[in-house]
DNA sequence: CCATTACATCGACAGATGTCAATGCATTGC
DNA sequence: GCAATGCATTGACATCTGTCGATGTAATGG
């Protein structure tokens, strides 16, 4: 995907040089950010709970009561969800409507592989 | 995966109620856990540099000019990664050489399929 | 032994993060 | 208009995290 190769040669010589592609510093950060958004236990639960729901999108009202968490805690860390790009916001009337974006998912999942 | 099934019936009736799949907090500490070690840039690049490499493994004393910190803090990084799972130490000698650990990376990208 | 090397651990610090009560801001219904 | 509702933002706090200098520890070579 990347394609920048660069050559490192160690000059003590104790380990065998290597021959490397490594991320760079932005690609690294950006995907730490995306990784950073999943390590936390509430927002994969808020993640998968989503997942799982028969409808392709959920109310906020309904992550409240199976996260544990107070309301201004949920919001939190749906709107870190959000800035990720794992998921979508919409608000319609009085109520927000949470929506998986799958390919965001799937660009993560590529880099694992 | 799990096979886990929770009902979950809302009492307010504002939005459908769900039947959901949703990772028990055990679980989610542990992905957490596992999601935490991948959200730090310097982790990540760590992480590609060893999986970059030709030889199956890397010389610690190789990661700490690609890295740019310091000893003590590479050291706790690769720390990170081997309590993760992620990747495997094995010291010789005076040196100490750090191998991926594939099986771990798949599971973490499987959470994410 | 002793010096040297490679890496780990400790101690300290600044900055980031998770949490909630209090408050703000739209939207709806009257 | 006004009150009520759903969610976001703020402020404050404790905890966690990344960083490095200093020091500890194990292995090697003389």
């Amino acid at each position: 995907m990347t394609g920048s190769k660069i050559a490192v040669l160690d000059p003590i010589a104790c380990c065998a040089p290597v021959r490397v592609d490594v991320l760079d510093e932005s690609q690294a950060e950006l995907l730490a950010g995306s990784f950073a958004a999943l390590a936390d236990p509430i927002r994969l639960r808020l993640l998968s709970y989503i997942a799982a729901s028969d409808a392709d999108e959920v109310c906020a009202c309904d992550l409240l009561e199976p996260s544990g968490r107070s309301q201004p805690t949920v919001s939190h860390h749906m709107k870190i969800l959000v800035d990720a790009g794992l998921i979508e916001r919409e608000k319609r009337g009085l109520w927000v409507w949470y929506r998986l974006v799958p390919s965001r998912l799937d660009a993560l999942r590529s880099v694992l592989g």
